[in-house]
DNA sequence: CTGAAAGCGCTTACAG
DNA sequence: CTGAAAGCGCTTACAG
């Protein structure tokens, strides 16, 4: 007759927990423990056969009570200020692909740095949720006091910036510079000598390492930027029309003018038609970061694609590989060059 | 001699747990959860005892542990597939102004419905994290099959979309129909008669009550939409400009269109302008939306201004009420009204 | 109105 | 290589 042994204990009602495991593999639960950890104390046999259970029957370890006896949780956290939501989107995404199937979720913490709470506020949020890591893009990047305060708080993060401004594990750099400087080539070789920029917030990095990538591509071709033909605009669109109406009001007006974002580029093609000047015949335009809004204003910007989902789903694999969960991915840098992309606003330079 | 009893115990050393507090106030700690979990059965003075020293201390409870108690999480989440980044941030942000204080965070789940695993993965999403709500735009909100999911799942849900699709606790409906009247009575004002639609996809409910209430503007002043002034396009900008271009290449060509979003809008002026038309001389533009892109364009777009952000804290709020945390909030239904802005896209009919 | 016991689903020492 | 005990920080019955 079926005895007990015999009794097969089969999936259970709700979802299966760690002891219903423990029992149909007939193991302690520390042993199912050992095999959902990886732990090498585990015979070949055993582990195959729990495993072999865990799959028919679709367990996965409840995160809550992981994390409880883990000390610590399974979600990542984006902190950002950026004011483009193509940028938060497409960072969201790269993050997600980086997540994808380790049972890590994202959570968001928009903020505004200028706020008094901001740094409080960060310190709960990272505090209560007790989060496994934080991806900190610019302008958030670049703030050393938020990087202390999460290295007080022990929590892992990545910085995304145009500079190194951390050790390199906890890093990413992006091209910037060399993006402004294939800005500069590209206008150089339409034969523009009077090129003029339009700037970012003097408090993004980015805005920095583009003008000096344009610096450098015009210095390699014995030109430099006439104070006279810089306006610092605010990566907006409406200081892209304040700036160009300036810039193009100049007694000797620039052939060309790169605006460190596209925002600030579609601005500019605004104060280009105010004043009545034709793009790219009278005046050829480069933005920065290849948005949606680069192929909808007319004419069409010419601009540096970046990388922005590659980026994310790279600070999701480094932060793994800061707890030793996984390797150092391998940064292909190639792939996080930004690329030129020429349209319809730029054209030779007027003679 | 000082007694034991008079060793002041003193904030602790890490973050303070419930039995901290419960040691300093001197009671139980079942008292203090009764406290968190603002049960009526404790006196008045036990009370105020071990608020002060919450908030003396700054004792906040860990979500992870009350959550594994309560056998769910104080994680709310946002299920979309809407392609619009403006929108995206936008929702994302009224859902946490909502959320402010409530000691609930947000976490993302952008999904593809025409993945064969959307709904696998929405299922291990929010029964891993034992969600404590959901909040679902467009067109995610429309999918039954989902809602059913989430109920099964017994997880509570808010959707957003422009007609009843559930129990009006569960639904925020927009305005869509009654501003595409708003654009119907604005454009018949001007004296259009030859009055276009580009819809948006046929999938999207938003589309066809954004039509509904053209028609409905239209029939108010005894006009209707010719088959021939129709076409439909993917509320994305390059469908815009395919349907612009076939709309204005018709026989009698439409004096005004009406479309369905801001970015086919920016498409039609492309394909305006490459037809060699002047906006608004020779052709009225109607968008909707009033995204970024509205001023970003030239023309700028007269468009319907729709508040999603205070759509997603309502959402927020709803969630709350559904399960007795909160009351029912208020919605001040004017304050959902899609509001007709107008700029330089819309002129009187040319004669 | 208040509290001691048991439990949520995992893990970390500690034995063997 | 494997397991019984204790614990993570809360809560739900159950008493009193």
């Amino acid at each position: 007759m079926a005895g007990d042994k015999d009794d097969e204990i089969e999936i259970p009602a709700g979802r299966p927990t760690i002891n219903d495991i423990a029992r149909m593999a007939e193991v302690s639960k520390k042993t199912v423990s050992r095999v959902l950890n990886k732990s090498p104390f585990v015979s070949a046999d055993t582990r195959a056969k729990v495993e072999e259970i865990i799959g028919r029957t679709g367990y996965s370890p409840d995160p809550q009570a992981r994390g409880l006896a883990f000390r610590r949780s399974f979600l990542v956290g984006i902190i950002f200020d950026n004011p483009n939501p193509q940028y938060v989107v497409n960072m969201q995404q790269g993050i997600l692909d980086g997540l994808r199937g380790s049972g890590y979720e994202l959570v968001i913490h928009p903020c505004d740095r200028r706020s008094r709470s901001y740094l409080t506020d960060v310190r709960h949020f990272v505090e209560r949720q007790k989060l496994y890591g934080v991806v900190m893009p610019p302008s958030i990047s670049e703030d050393e006091q938020l990087a202390r305060l999460l290295e007080e708080l022990k929590c892992s993060y990545i910085r995304i910036a145009s500079v190194p401004l951390d050790r390199p594990e906890r890093m990413i750099v992006s091209h910037d510079r060399r993006g402004g400087e294939a800005a500069a080539r590209h206008l150089i070789e339409l034969g523009h000598r009077r090129i003029g920029f339009i700037s970012g917030p003097s408090t993004f990095r980015s805005s920095h390492e583009r003008r000096a990538g344009l610096e450098d591509g015009l210095a390699a071709a014995g030109l430099s930027l006439s104070p006279d033909h810089i306006a610092e605009g605010a990566y907006t669109f409406d200081s892209g029309v304040a700036c160009g109406t300036a810039l193009l009001s100049r007694a000797e007006r620039p052939t060309a003018v790169f605006c460190a974002n596209d925002e600030m580029a579609a601005g500019l093609l605004q104060a280009a038609r105010r004043a009545g000047l034709r793009v790219p015949q009278d005046l050829s335009v480069v933005g920065f970061d290849d948005f949606q809004v680069a192929t909808q204003v007319w004419p069409t910007l010419t601009t540096l694609h970046t990388p922005t989902r590659d980026i994310g789903r790279l600070a999701a694999l480094k932060l793994f590989a800061l707890s030793d969960e996984a390797e150092e991915p391998e940064i292909d840098e190639e792939s996080l060059v930004m690329r030129l992309v020429v349209r319809e606003s730029t054209g030779p330079a007027p003679t």
